[in-house]
DNA sequence: TTAGGTAGGCGTACGGTGTACACCTTGTCT
DNA sequence: AGACAAGGTGTACACCGTACGCCTACCTAA
């Protein structure tokens, strides 16, 4: 298709950082599940295989991606106090995923850490390590850590959503406080001081900022203790094992 | 295809149960990706479009797989303990997922929990409630348990595959140890009484236990302090979140 | 100015996926 | 014997990732 009048296009080239980039918004936008190379694709005015000259397969775009993700993470500047640097690291990666509500999920599938991901969990240790944390618990700090240090706690299940006719609700209501004594009273009053909505969301920043403590307490106990592995038993006796195959002999 | 002669054949009904622990077995042997509608049909002698007669569509299939996953798990006996009661609950249920390695992805990939996850859930908070835990704190306990309460952290980023060349390793020794000085301080200290084979990976079950036994302890010292969420304040300043967006104005 | 190499976008095609819809078979109850 | 429903069948569609070959626009060297 030449056009012989004018300059044809300007034409930009693609490139990777052009493709993730899209990409990111493109899954920012309408989700996880609607990012296909097709539609990247289209999105970007071009032919689906036209991506492919700049990254290898769908899995490197989605490595691409969090690569782009963890380099929006806030870099570490004050060491002093580590609590406060691991904290403030932590909830800026959580700040991060929060725009990004598809992140968890790509996080978790990726099969291996990529250079910029290696460099933030490098630093995330090195703050254990300058505050005099012995290698082997620092170790175990970070094990401990999980999904966490990327600032998400995988919120598993959800529960169901509420149906919006109140009679339904009731119904559900009633039902659940029969068979889910114990959801039905913490739920209750995990927000009774507004009105009882049970059905409303918690505060998910405060949730995670008390678990995130909680760790962090702990380690920092842990610390001062002079903890070492050394003292740690395996606790699962071969009895559980067994009996949660055989389900009583 | 009618066999005249001798029953056709004995022709053993497919049925949602049947259809589940097929779907089980098959992604146990051959992982979760290779778990199709297709592949399982054939798997149980039936042509693709027979499953749906029995599973609404491929979700409810994992919903399906899952509670069969949910009710392997130890059931609850003695309480008297609570710290104990939970630990043996969680631990074995992380017993079960060490079998189905698959349960992890497919768990968090659900958007609702089933009645027989609930069931599970309301049984932890139970424990919680009965050892006199706050509803306030046994709320947050919930949320600070997180995917452990499933047996499983998030193992996110595998460190990639070593090569197995050994020049090749060596080469990739000498830059990780520039570029990532504190990884690789920590992973040949991890496990150097054993010859520093510091490729090997790490003990999960010790980890898992010691995250979990931080959390518990945690959790009991906040319970015997009469922790209450009153106190709590969200730390995440303004600044903060805007420095994210903004990065730098 | 021309020759050729190369980076990058294009078109076609293949094998896979989930599943809608219409059909047919089989067993059971009246 | 006839009707009904439960459940397995077959075909078809839209979508996916991506292998492979082509073609075009540009850059550089002669």
């Amino acid at each position: 298709m030449s056009t012989p009048l004018g300059k044809p296009s300007p034409r930009i080239p693609l490139n990777r950082e052009r493709v993730s980039l899209a990409a990111v918004q493109l899954a920012d936008e309408s989700g996880i599940h609607a990012l296909s190379m097709r539609k990247l694709a289209q999105e970007l005015g071009v032919v689906p295989m036209a991506l492919y000259k700049h990254v290898a397969n769908k899995e490197e775009l989605l490595d691409e991606m969090i690569n782009a993700l963890v380099l929006e993470i806030e870099p570490l500047k004050d060491d002093s106090d580590w609590k406060q640097a691991l904290r403030h690291r932590i909830l800026s990666a959580r700040q991060v995923l929060l725009i990004h509500p598809w992140a968890p999920h790509v996080i978790e599938s990726r099969k291996s850490a990529s250079p910029v991901v290696l460099d933030y969990m490098d630093s995330l240790i090195g703050i254990f390590l300058r505050a005099g944390f012995s290698l082997d618990l620092t170790h175990y700090a970070m094990h401990a850590l999980g999904s966490r240090m990327w600032g998400f706690i995988q919120e598993v299940f959800p529960t169901p959503a509420p149906p919006s006719d109140p009679i339904e609700l009731a119904a559900m209501f009633s039902h659940w406080a029969i068979r889910y004594p114990n959801i039905i009273e913490m739920a209750t009053a995990a927000n009774h001081s507004d009105d009882s909505k049970v059905t409303q969301g918690c505060d998910d920043q405060l949730e995670f900022e008390f678990a995130l403590d909680l760790l962090l307490e702990g380690l920092e106990r842990l610390h001062q203790s002079s903890w070492s592995s050394k003292n740690l038993v395996r606790s699962v006796s071969n009895s559980l094992e067994s009996a949660v195959r055989g389900k009583r002999t």
